[in-house]
RNA sequence: GGGAGCAUAGCUCAGCUGGGAGAGCACAUGCUUUACACGCAUGGGGUCGCAGGUUCGAGCCCUGCUGUUCCCACCA
């Protein structure tokens, strides 16, 4: 027997584990009779546990993912999780800094691995068993890591491919470092911040002239670096400079003046200190006048030793020296505040550091080419389509992709270097030799990839590329992929191009975006601001269908929300109040009442038109990916019509046996199960198990499908809602207590609708007894009446009312009620409404006006 | 410097292809109505940011403005 209050602890383990008996996660990948519904779940990142924003996204994705495979797909949800190489990394190396108070330099390469993949056993299984609790429908059996034998082939693969097609390549070039990290970050892993800094400007004496030549800077600490100065060719200013020679402070070098393009006449002084190891606007400069190229500072941000006197100082220190020493000189001009962009590490938030470096760079113009061409032409789309814009102004300004790292964890880069000969090989299996020289002295590059190199890879090398498995075969492409809109060029832009590249084909034709999950004053959650919410607390207070269903309903496509535990305590009473109605059905309800019987009443018309309407209403919006929208629907529905009215409506019947409510009963409810399934999946699995004459699980069931709809008849009863409603509204502004029953007279031209709902009308509307007649009383007498559209009624309550104040109030209708015909009239007088306006619209109007003019006759 | 989003009830937000201004919460009043107080009924509350335009008709489309958030970008 149910419980009065629904309590999804003691449901949902037990629900999840006939789930995964069942089997009905897995999908076979030999069934070629039907079509597939794939998405590979965005792996989460080893280096916690499940937050609240991956709580949003799982909820979205098990929604579309149940509602295929109700609609009969053989349906993969693929999941994983990814190695996360820098933020894992920060993570394990903090953790032992705490713990041992040991760096990954005292351990070694070796050792310090050793912990992170034991880190990554014991937060991989928890953040499997977090996202189990969400309810989440993934074939488990196939779940991988980006670090596996398998995705380690796929990465090795590509890289090989890459370096064969000529598009990966080793070169020195301008990339950002992070200090903190000692690694280098692709341009996607920078996170420009704006701050107020400083422009100093600095005279850089010429030589052999008493003259100065000032350059403005926001970084007077590269200028150890400089190896030249730089004015534009049409600068009348400084024409007569160019090819002259400037004494560089601080040091004892001298450096040319050179005239380059690059220059703004308008910017500071029109001269630019160029550093071509600190600046990658300056390292281009460099090369187009064959500059020098000095490095000034190391891995750690610290002067090196070209940096004369101030070698060791970090670069916060040179800069204060370095402004020092010319100030004592006399050679700063001037300093202005300066608001500037500053780029911080994505993981770290230590500001980076542009420096010239040897890296491996994937090519990217020609693997951008084909992944502009599919969203352009509508192969792959992007859900709000707004999106897309924000995806191909990135891809057609895409610059080539750093993608090695310093670091220890990720994928080692496949190359050897001969050190002999200083050959280079890549290779799919390790080279035991060296092709050129036949030296066996090789070693493997140190560094490892881009972690979202191995991500980029996701949706086929979960299935087994690139060995040709028949998992490949049948589910590649996938369809949808559902992501934040914050990795669009992290990850979704990498993984197109991957698939174009590699399989010929886009991973997926759509793209579904999310935004975040935020706290209620609407900041990010974070761990520094301590505002995160942690997912499993809010399971074990209101139950996961509540958090799903309040992650979902009334969140526009693409937008972020917020957290609200209030809005989770109403989804926890949406879910009580859906039980509650099972249990009343299930104490009417037999194995009998599962066909719909002949026979309808009104209501019974009404709630089944409603049923069908909401069918193909909700069914559209997820076929559209309006998520919340559909969701909002099915609340509305299940609430409002459902349990407010249709099981009210109907209770008198119920208790005379009546056989037909029954059937209309057992038939919406199970119809609404059904379509609320896939947002709230475990209390409707657990009512469905209750309910007779069930065969299989609801997670399998067919999705539902709109039936005979009765349109007028649901019209009627409207209209008799409306009559209810009035009573209502009166007695209640008369403060009528409903223990006070009278008598009612209806006076209307639809006898028959409100003489089948006498029994009805009565409970609801607190009548004794009920009069249906099309004639109105000869007297007014005592009676108080009441107008709507479809009928006048009367109750013999006059004695409670202000006689006055009822007659003011049957004029105000009156007054409202002429108004709004003789707007209505003039819209319909104007050709142009009736002429261009569709029929069925003017229709309605036309409709609206009669309504009110007989609402009109009976107010006189 | 480019681009995008948002601005609707006290709060948080829905509103899909232009035709009814909505929900939840909060608030007020009244209810032990035989599923549910995690409930029921009723009610108050909005110039849909501002100004123009298109249209028979605009919260929705166009232009401009204001405020706000975010993304991208190599003016030192």
């Amino acid at each position: 027997m149910m419980e009065k209050t629904y309590d999804p602890k003691q449901v949902e383990p037990k629900i999840y584990k006939m789930w995964l008996d069942g089997g009905y996660f897995h999908a076979d990948e030999n069934d070629n009779t039907r079509e597939t519904f794939t998405i590979a779940m965005p792996p989460p990142n080893v280096t916690s546990q499940l937050h609240y924003g991956h709580a949003f996204e799982h909820a979205m994705i098990d929604v579309i993912i149940r509602h295929k495979r109700m609609q009969g797909y053989n349906t993969l949800w693929m999941p994983g999780i990814d190695h996360a190489g820098i933020a894992t990394q920060i993570r394990v190396e903090e953790f032992l800094r705490k713990e041992q108070g040991v760096t990954r330099h005292d351990l070694g390469r070796e050792k310090f691995l050793e912990h992170v993949w034991e880190w990554k056993n014991k937060y991989g299984d928890r953040i499997i068993e977090q996202s189990k609790l969400l309810g989440t429908s993934c074939d488990w059996e196939r779940t991988r890591f980006t670090m596996d034998e398998g995705c380690s082939k796929a990465v090795r693969e590509v890289f090989v491919r890459l370096y064969e097609q000529g598009l990966i390549y080793k070169g020195d070039r301008i990339i950002n470092w992070c200090p903190k990290c000692t690694t280098a970050l692709s341009d996607a892993e920078v996170e420009h911040e704006e701050s107020e800094g400083k422009l100093w400007h600095i005279k850089y004496p010429i030589k052999c002239s008493g003259e100065f030549l000032t350059v403005a800077t926001t970084r007077p600490e590269t200028m150890l670096g400089d190896t030249a100065v730089a004015v534009n060719p049409n600068d009348e200013r400084y024409k007569h400079l160019v090819g002259k020679t400037v004494v560089l402070p601080l040091t004892d070098r001298e450096i040319p003046i050179v005239a380059d393009e690059y220059v703004e006449t308008e910017f500071g002084t029109g001269c630019v200190k160029i550093t071509p190891c600190h600046d990658p606007n300056d390292f281009e400069v460099a090369l187009r006048h064959d500059l020098e190229r000095i490095l000034v500072l190391d891995e750690n941000a610290c002067v090196n030793e070209n940096g004369g006197k101030y070698k060791g100082l970090t670069r916060e220190k040179a800069r204060l020296a370095v402004i020092k020493d010319l100030t004592d000189l006399g050679l700063l001009e001037k300093t202005e505040t300066h608001i500037h962009n500053v780029g911080h590490c994505d993981r770290c938030k230590t500001i980076c550091e542009p420096i010239s470096s040897k890296q491996w760079f994937v090519r990217m113009k020609k693997l951008a080419a084909p992944a502009i061409e599919c969203v352009k032409s509508g192969e792959v789309r992007f859900v709000p389509e707004r999106f897309s814009k924000v995806y191909l102004n990135w891809m057609e300004n895409v610059r080539d992709w750093c993608v090695s790292r310093q670091l220890w964890w990720g994928h080692r880069i496949p190359a050897f270097i001969c050190q002999d000969c200083g050959e280079i090989i890549v290779a799919r299996e390790d080279p035991a030799a060296c092709g050129k020289c036949g030296s066996v002295r090789l070693e493997q590059e140190s560094d490892v990839l881009d972690t979202w190199f191995s991500s980029a890879l996701w949706p086929f090398a979960t299935l087994g590329w690139p060995d040709e498995t028949p998992a490949l075969q049948r589910f590649y492409p996938t369809q949808v992929m559902v992501m934040g809109y914050e990795i669009i060029f992290l990850w979704g832009a990498r993984m197109i191009f991957s698939g174009i590249n590699y399989l010929g084909k886009p991973p997926f034709h759509t793209v579904v975006i999310h935004g975040m999950v935020r706290d209620s004053e609407g900041r990010k959650m974070s761990k520094s601001l301590g505002n995160g919410v942690d997912p499993v607390d809010v399971i074990n207070e209101y139950g996961t269908d509540a958090l799903r269903m309040s992650v979902i309903t009334g969140v526009g496509p693409g937008n972020d929300t917020r957290y609200f535990p209030e809005k989770c305590e109403t989804m926890r009473n949406f879910c009580n109040k859906l039980w509650n109605a099972s249990r009343f059905a299930l104490m009417h309800v037999t194995p009998e009442d599962t066909e719909l019987k002949d026979g309808l009443c009104l209501e019974d018309k009404w709630i089944l038109t409603r049923l069908y309407q909401v069918i193909g209403e909700v069914t559209d919006n997820l076929e559209r990916y309006e998520l919340g929208v559909a969701a909002g629907k099915l609340y509305d529905f299940v609430w409002g019509e459902l349990c407010d009215w249709y099981i009210e409506l109907i209770k008198p019947r119920l208790l005379d046996g009546d056989t037909i409510a029954r059937s209309v009963l057992y038939r919406v409810l199970t119809d609404s199960l059904k379509l609320l399934h896939p947002f709230i999946p475990y209390i409707t699995e657990e009512i469905w198990q209750t309910l007779p004459g069930m065969d299989k699980a609801i997670i399998v069931c067919d999705w539902p499908k709109a039936g005979k709809m009765y349109n007028n008849e649901a019209a009627g009863m409207e209209r008799v809602m409306d009559a209810i409603r009035a009573i209502r509204a009166r007695r209640s502004e008369l403060n009528v207590p409903p223990s006070k029953k009278a008598p009612l007279t209806i006076v209307t031209e639809n006898t028959a609708d409100f003489e089948g709902g006498k029994a009805y009308i009565a409970r609801l509307a607190g009548a004794s007894e009920i009069t249906v007649t099309d004639t109105a009383p000869k007297s007014r007498d005592g009676l108080l009446s009441l107008t709507t559209t479809a009928a006048e009624l009367f109750l013999p309550l006059a004695e409670l009312v202000d006689l006055e104040e009822e007659k003011k109030r049957r004029e105000k209708q009156l007054a409202k009620t002429r108004a709004e015909i003789k707007a209505l009239e003039a819209k319909l007088a104007n050709p142009g409404f009736t002429s261009k306006a569709p029929p069925q619209v003017v229709e309605g109007e036309r409709v609206k006006l009669e309504e009110l003019k007989k609402i009109e006759k009976k107010l006189l």
